[in-house]
DNA sequence: CCCCATGTTCGACA
DNA sequence: GTGTCGAACATGGG
């Protein structure tokens, strides 16, 4: 499940590795979550490096070894981070393990839609420093939205809000949620929405992004029954708000859970 | 056999 | 060139 507040979750997985030497890297060879990069080079690459600290924005993350080697780590649909014993016995959906004396720090991921990518350079890699502005930064405005919302007028919103360029770390229950909240049928154009209903898509966005890390990103916390989180991944959920019965259909390409009698559709 | 799955990318088409 | 949409990617569950 990761978008943004899972992801922040999982990175703090490896935290009990910090500070310590990479003393063997276990990776499957042919995986396709190198993208072609040589395993053989990632796998020199990181030995006897230390582990020194973490980083995540949006569903990316990116881990900083002393010295100059950087690792990137996005985990696609079904990708997952986990510290085992020492003696861990890597699975074949373990594509990357890293050991060191007291730790095995795990990527694993049984789809292989996530991705791993290694590098040698003094400052972060470029494609990280390249990514768009973090959603709870200064520099997401409304403004930004609006334009942003301009541009795919045609859209529905619920594709829109899967934008990475302009919405790193929303994904699919993110988007419902905030939808949902905001009282926008999931189908709306993204030109037509009015602009009072552009404040509050804003206001909602921010706010779904921060309670998530709060609750989820902090230690996989439950959501409260108030969010409609807890009720659209079954047939037949109720909407905590009309007490009506959830609509599920495919919107966007992805499956989407919205509460017609809530949400207007513009 | 069918359809489904919390993501991204690529090709076709307008 | 731009914007939009659907298929493909790889695997397992129902």
């Amino acid at each position: 499940m990761p978008e943004l507040a899972e992801v922040e979750y999982y990175r703090k997985q490896w935290n009990p590795g910090l500070s310590q030497t990479i003393e063997k890297v276990h990776l499957h060879s042919h995986s396709r979550v190198f993208r072609g990069q040589t395993p053989s080079d990632i796998q020199r690459g990181l030995q006897e490096k230390s582990l020194q600290k973490s980083f995540a924005h949006g569903k990316q993350m990116l881990f900083q070894f002393k010295s100059c080697t950087w690792l990137g780590v996005h985990l696609g649909m079904t990708g997952k981070l986990f510290t085992a014993k020492p003696d861990f016995i890597p699975q074949k959906q373990s594509h990357l393990v890293l050991y060191t004396e007291k730790n095995a720090l795990v990527f694993e991921d049984f789809r292989h839609f996530g991705k791993i990518s290694w590098e040698e350079s003094r400052e972060k890699p470029l494609w990280w420093t390249s990514l768009p502005p973090s959603i709870l930064s200064q520099s997401f405005t409304q403004e930004k939205l609006q334009a942003f919302l301009k541009k795919r007028k045609n859209s529905p919103i619920k594709a829109v809000l899967l934008m990475q360029e302009q919405f790193p770390g929303v994904g699919n229950w993110m988007a419902d949620e905030i939808n949902w909240r905001s009282g926008i049928h999931p189908t709306t154009r993204a030109g037509k929405i009015p602009p009072d209903k552009v404040a509050v898509l804003y206001g909602e966005i921010k706010e779904v992004c921060q309670k998530a890390l709060d609750i989820v990103g902090e230690d996989w916390g439950d959501f409260p029954d108030s969010w409609l989180f807890n009720h659209r991944w079954r047939e037949g959920g109720i909407c905590p708000r009309s007490g009506e019965i959830l609509t599920r259909e495919k919107i966007g390409g992805r499956t989407t859970c919205y509460s017609p009698s809530v949400q207007e559709l513009f």
